[in-house]
DNA sequence: AAGGATCACAACCGCGGGGTT
DNA sequence: TAACCCCGCGGTTGTGATCCT
């Protein structure tokens, strides 16, 4: 017996996702929280698949999600972690509070995975690479180890020789970064830490419910949603005090299907269940 | 300035694990 | 125990942004 398609394809929407499939997402999930992936569609009436809600949600919605470049320190964790767990993302992202296996498996892909490559390091193995493959150019230019890589010049174990020295950027990589932070890429680092008392809270504007924006950026919708001068893209701990200011009411983040506010009305014990899981997040 | 190449990341796909019947 | 269902994981792809020539 053939294996049942996660949902039925036809007349289901795929590729990227609107600011509207993103309010009546976020809509539901506050309403309701998390429930079965598969139902949550047609309840939340939107046309995707429920694994499609569930990676939205997980990868990209979700309030306590940090957003930006990983840190120094973060990088660090990754790459110890890799070392003893492999590319176990999931597992891995369990020690990362704020990121998703998506996440970090991307910028392991992208940026790791390439700084090892470059220091003459096995990104496989986490050992230096001896006999390099000849159709990787990148890896025959730069196969002579970093002296602190050879395992007979240090007194380390490869795993940590080699976290210590990923970490220990190059010049180039600074100036990447620097390059990065110059231009619209966060790097969580270079976020300013913002006292509470400096976050302005407004009040809803009747006349805020239309965007321009088609884009499926998370800072997109969460304007469209007006969430009180809050920026998700930065630290999730500000979203949070800036979700709890006095003049918030949660009923604020619900937002009808044709853009009219407060329409939901949440009990009182779910806007006390809700208020806890902001607070839990915060600790 | 234009067009191709490369990069970065969101999203998709298919599989396997675990729970339920 | 087998069949089924759902969820989560890891690999891969698609596409917009940026860089380079």
């Amino acid at each position: 017996m053939g294996r049942q398609p996660c949902c039925d394809k036809v007349g289901l929407k795929k590729g990227p996702w609107t600011a509207e499939e993103d309010k009546k997402l976020i809509n539901f999930m506050l309403t309701n929280g998390q429930c079965c992936w598969r139902a949550l569609p047609k309840l939340a009436g939107l046309l995707r698949c429920g694994k499609s809600c569930r990676l939205r949600w997980t990868n990209y919605l979700r309030p306590d999600l940090k957003r930006g470049l990983l840190s120094e320190s973060e990088e660090k964790l990754v790459i110890d972690l890799h070392a003893q767990l492999g590319n176990r993302w999931s597992k891995i992202a369990s020690h990362l509070p704020g990121r998703t296996d998506n996440e970090i498996k991307n910028h392991w892909n992208t940026h790791i995975k390439k700084k090892l490559k470059k220091m003459g390091i096995d990104p496989v193995t986490h050992k230096p690479i001896t006999s390099p493959d000849p159709t990787d150019d990148q890896t025959k230019e730069q196969n002579q180890p970093n002296e602190q890589f050879a395992p007979a010049s240090s007194s380390m174990s490869p795993n940590k020789s080699l976290v210590s020295a990923i970490t220990e950027e190059t010049k180039e990589d600074r100036v990447d970064r620097t390059t990065l932070s110059t231009s619209n890429k966060i790097c969580t680092d270079d976020i300013p830490l913002i006292d509470p008392s400096e976050i302005l809270v407004q009040p809803r504007s009747s006349s805020s419910a239309s965007s321009t924006s088609s884009s499926s950026s998370s800072d997109s919708i969460l304007q469209d949603l007006d969430f009180p001068s809050m920026d998700w893209s930065c630290d999730n701990n500000v979203n949070l005090i800036s979700l709890l200011e006095d003049d918030f009411k949660w009923e604020d983040l619900l937002i009808d299907d044709d853009g009219n506010s407060n329409m939901i009305t949440i009990d009182p014990i779910d806007d006390q269940a809700s208020q806890d899981w902001a607070y839990g997040l915060l600790l």
